[in-house]
RNA sequence: GCGAGAGUGGCGGAACGGCAGACGCGCUGGAUUUAGGAUCCAGUAGGUAUUCCCUGUGGGGGUUCAAAUCCCCCCUCUCGCACCA
């Protein structure tokens, strides 16, 4: 079979039928989105199963009827881009644009099927101003806002990043250690809308639940108690959160992490200024990793201040450690060494007291060695004394509140999301700092905001942005008032512009406004979303968050971006690594087409193991597949001079054909919504070795029927094979994505016989063939004269006795 | 440490309370062939007294007539979070 005139051939005539088109039937609309890639190079094996999976889901909607959205685009903006222009010297625009030629002539030569009217590149002005009409928006709702504090900066990539892009204390691309920078930096306010993100995972029943499961710690939601302590001898005081208000009489010290804004407000004495201010500056020096690599080391330092216990007055000491985090909660904490192993560790370090006030179930618990952290009935602990953990949270809140003292609080895990960046390959920050008015918004006319030419700038990162370097570009006026000013010369992190790419989608070409609501409205939700689990805590957040921000401001209806979410398994290296550009360990997939074909490429990806399973790409594959192909193409060409058209079983081995054929149909079908592809080809594969098999004593024309009805249920998974052995059958149809998937016959899914195993305590001794009606009774009397039956019951009598229908008979004998 | 998931032939994997190993790769033997390749046929978990029987789904226990599948404990691996008070 010469696959290369095949695959020619069909791809022209589905562009001819202009297949991946949406035909605007909104009660068939099917939208079907793979998470677009970054475009390095060549696509790889790793990025062809996640196009495959989607192109498989594409065509089996089609031929149920549904009239589908599948659209194609590039997140084109990032750190890769520039890190290939400084090595190989070219024009991260250029060497962007350059892959992305590749990556797309790869899809066509696939006949991946994508409505490429529709496409999106997230670096080109047309879909960047709306980018930054995003920001303006968020800015416009006080959502962006800019503030200084304690980013994280990757010392390699010169750049702040996101929580989200920190891993393990490193950078999440180049793996060098994170520090801490004081910066000012814009910032969104994704902390707002974590309480929606949270509860939107509720309906979202067609999400993984690992990948929710993995949001909601991430968001990270907890209920609890402020609380302030006054400093002695100061008007200020400290404000604490705790999830334990009925450890607040055991509270020994208060600890404050030392890049808080908290200790810059003390009067710490001068005994102590030098020591405090020395250990914030060795803090801060560490790396994220070295921070937190000596969990249960705990270090600090004494501020020489105390502040008093509003509920029992004890005066307990004020230290500054770095175990505290800043980021979290009021930055400060209420230590209870008892109770808190952390304040355990660092008590003991200190000779702090341990002051016990939860009754452990463990009668003789050795507080000195080790804290109790379970719940239990409170002592010393005033008027709370004697109640359980649980009433004493309820009490001591509420008296709390009453006597004014603290407030109950809720906390999120979650951080503002910070988007600027100090890089030259990304949409620039839409905004302006004006000497006299301070900052003022681009106005949404003058968008977009260009990023200047990279062959104008020296785009190198050194610590400030690249942007900043280029005079024509930072000098501006103001908005506002005319006078001289200064474009912010920071771009966006990557992750916005693909926090909203399926809404521009709908309307990829709208050059007036983002996209039309009527669009949106007709079009959304996605309904299918494929790609991979490593975006569960970062864009799967951001996408969710953008599109209800955008919902919120009115642009489209639905609260959430996608209805059901599929997470394709990684593909593998033979050493179990992850497929990709950066560790050179990628298969680039245009050669490998080139060399075999769309199909056999397809087939063996899908072949491989369930879609949402990791695979290991191997070559091994390849063969099987091939026969497949050959056997299943071998015998549609000898019997397509038979067809008649469909045609019903007349003899007991046609039937048994028939019915696998129907259940070879419905697995097939069920499997495909499964994302289980690997099983549907096997259950063709056996409906093909069986017509193999019987082909001989069954009438041409049956057999040719049968055949005729393999050719359309293996199409979504060979379509170019399909659809040449379709043709040979059905030469008048145009397509066999335009015909409708073949509906089993439920009177054929089951034969005339089947095979009941017969089972004595438990194991199996015999197995007999009767009619599926046959009663428990009947079935009984012919197992016990099987002779394998026999020699098992009459060493004793009959007990019990199982029928399960169609399947097994199980007698239990004493 | 916390959370999620996984462990089945030589390999990818099926079965997800009811015949363990579907389908495919590989391997062994045979046919065809000058040979190689390709194709076709038979076999392929281990043991064994070979149409029988026994043992086998990381290890140990449990529930059940019946467990790879459900429950408990342990081991190993992968992923996510990692001092979140």
């Amino acid at each position: 079979m010469d696959f290369d005139s095949i695959d020619i051939k069909w791809n022209s005539r589905w562009n001819d039928l202009d297949l991946e088109k949406y035909q605007g039937n909104h009660n068939k609309k099917y939208y079907i989105l793979e998470m677009f890639a970054y475009p390095s190079g060549d696509l790889h094996m790793g990025h062809l199963r996640n196009y495959v999976l989607g192109d498989v889901f594409f065509r089996y909607k089609k031929m149920r009827g549904f009239d589908v959205i599948h659209p194609v685009g590039w997140d084109a903006f990032g750190l890769p881009a520039e890190e290939a222009a400084i090595k190989r010297d070219v024009a991260p625009d250029s060497w962007t644009m350059d892959n992305i030629s590749v990556s797309s002539s790869t899809l066509k030569r696939m006949g991946l099927l994508y409505d490429w009217e529709r496409e999106v590149i997230t670096c080109r002005p047309d879909y960047y101003k709306w980018t930054q009409w995003i920001f303006l928006k968020l800015y416009e709702h006080g959502l962006a806002y800019r503030k200084e504090s304690y980013v994280n900066w990757c010392p390699s990539c010169n750049t702040v990043l996101a929580n989200e892009q920190v891993e393990q204390g490193a950078c999440w691309r180049c793996k060098s250690k994170v520090v801490k920078k004081k910066k000012e930096q814009w910032f969104i306010k994704i902390t707002d809308y974590a309480e929606r993100l949270l509860k939107g995972l509720e309906q979202l029943p067609e999400w993984p639940e690992n990948v929710k499961t993995m949001q909601r710690n991430w968001i990270g939601r907890s209920e609890g108690l402020r609380v302030n302590f006054p400093v002695e001898d100061s008007s200020e005081s400290i404000g604490i959160f705790t999830t334990r208000p009925d450890t607040l009489f055991g509270v020994t010290f208060i600890a404050i992490a030392p890049e808080s804004d908290i200790l810059e407000k003390l009067d710490i004495p001068d005994k102590y200024r030098n020591d405090v201010e020395d250990y914030i500056e060795s803090s801060l020096m560490k790396t994220e990793i070295e921070r937190t690599s000596t969990i249960g080391e705990k270090d600090g330092v004494f501020t020489g201040l105390y502040a008093v216990n509003p509920l029992n007055d004890n005066k307990v000491q004020i230290w500054a450690a770095d175990y505290v985090l800043a980021s979290y909660g009021t930055g400060a904490v209420m230590s209870v060494p008892a109770h808190d192993t952390r304040d355990h560790a660092f008590a003991k370090k200190y000779s702090i007291d341990i002051k016990p006030v939860i009754k452990p179930q463990d009668e003789l618990w050795d507080f000195n060695k080790d804290a109790y952290t379970e719940e239990g009935i409170l002592f010393n602990s005033g008027e709370f004394s004697g109640l359980n953990s649980q009433e004493a949270i309820e009490k001591i809140s509420q008296f709390v509140e009453d006597s004014k003292l603290g407030i109950r609080d809720v906390n999120y895990r979650i951080r503002d999301w910070l988007v600027s960046r100090q890089r030259y390959w990304g949409a620039p920050i839409p905004m302006i700092h004006c000497e006299k008015c301070g900052i003022v918004p681009v106005s949404e006319d003058e968008l977009p905001v260009l990023l200047p030419d990279s062959q104008e700038i020296d785009f190198i990162p050194k610590g400030e942005s690249p942007l900043s370097t280029s005079s024509d570009f930072i000098n501006t006026v103001c908005p506002k008032c005319g006078g001289k000013a200064r474009r912010d010369a920071d771009t966006m992190d990557t992750f916005v512009d693909s926090s909203w790419y399926q809404l521009r989608y709908v309307d990829a070409n709208n050059s007036e406004s983002i996209f039309s609501k009527e669009k949106a409205d007709n079009e959304l939700p996605v309904d299918m979303y494929i790609g991979g689990i490593e975006h569960a805590n970062g864009h799967l957040i951001y996408f969710r968050f953008i599109t209800k921000f955008l919902k919120d401001i009115g642009m489209h209806s639905e609260e959430e971006p996608a209805l059901k979410l599929v997470n394709q398994g990684m593909i593998m290296d033979r050493e179990g690594n992850i497929m990709s550009k950066s560790k050179g360990n990628a298969v680039p997939v245009g050669p490998f087409v080139e060399k075999h074909g769309s199909d056999l490429a397809r087939g063996t990806m899908l072949f491989i193991g369930p879609g949402y399973k990791d695979a290991l790409w191997s070559e091994d594959g390849i063969k099987g597949m091939h026969r497949f192909i050959e056997r299943l193409e071998k015998a549609t060409v000898e019997y397509a001079p038979h067809f008649r058209g469909n045609c019903g079983p007349s003899s007991d081995t046609e039937k048994s054909v028939y019915v696998k054929l129907n259940q070879t149909i419905k697995q097939t079908g069920g499997d495909i919504e499964a994302f289980e592809h690997n099983t549907a080809i096997a259950s063709i594969m056996e409906l093909l070795n069986l017509v193999n098999q019987k082909k001989e004593q069954m009438r041409q024309e049956f057999t040719a029927s049968v055949l005729f009805t393999m050719t359309r249920i293996v199409s979504p998974f060979l379509p170019h094979i399909g659809e040449e052995l379709h043709s040979l059958y059905a030469p008048d149809t145009e397509s066999v994505f335009l015909t409708e998937w073949p509906v089993y016959d439920s009177k054929y899914l089951s034969e005339d016989t089947v095979t009941v195993v017969v089972q004595i305590n438990g194991k199996v001794r015999a197995k007999l063939d009767v009619p599926p009606d046959i009663t428990e009774n009947e079935i009984y009397d012919r197992a016990i004269s099987e002779d394998n039956v026999k020699k098992y019951t009459d060493k004793g009598t009959v007990v019990k006795k199982i029928y399960v229908k169609k399947k097994l008979l199980s007698l239990v004998v004493k």
